[in-house]
DNA sequence: GCCAACGTTGGC
DNA sequence: GCCAACGTTGGC
């Protein structure tokens, strides 16, 4: 049982969407490492920080959990869109995304109050120039963030 | 919209 | 296989 924090866009794909179609599939992941994660280490069950990037309140919105394993993204091979990777193909797919379903929703912890814990300082996702859009969270900061943080 | 950080690309 | 140029991410 491994955990992860994983970065969506709500413009995109928000906590309130997920929770209304209780199952998405995480495309769009155009970066090995976290092609990586998804591909090579999650696990069925597997819990997931859901993080809500690139918007008016950054944060973790919600909690999500790993419903299907890694298979080939299916907008690789979609010319219509915005992650076409003509490179890759069906006999050799480059890109793979899992499914989450919908676990709960939380109040939004902004950036700020996860910087303000000791507890979460190493957080990979609060290191200077972190870019990764998928990155592993330790048991620790789960149980803090999940236990002490969303009541 | 700015820009620091960093991943990717491609010429050599 | 180096590395400069370029593109992208994402908080502010």
């Amino acid at each position: 049982m491994r955990y992860w924090l994983m970065k969506s866009e709500p413009d995109d794909v928000s906590i309130d969407d997920l929770a209304a179609k209780k199952t998405v599939a995480w495309y769009g992941v155009r970066n090995y490492q976290s092609r990586n994660f998804m591909r090579d280490q999650m696990q069925l069950g597997d819990k997931v920080l859901f993080y809500h990037s690139s918007c008016e309140v950054p944060g973790i919105a919600g909690l999500a959990e790993v419903s299907k394993l890694a298979y080939p993204d299916a907008t690789q091979f979609d010319k219509k869109s915005k992650y076409y990777d003509g490179k890759a193909t069906k006999e050799n797919p480059r890109w793979f995304n899992v499914e989450v379903k919908f676990v709960k929703k939380t109040p939004v912890i902004t950036l700020p109050e996860l910087r303000s814990h000791k507890e979460l300082e190493k957080m990979r996702v609060l290191a200077k120039g972190n870019r990764l859009s998928i990155t592993p969270v330790d048991p620790a900061e789960w149980e803090f963030i999940t236990h002490k943080l969303v009541k």
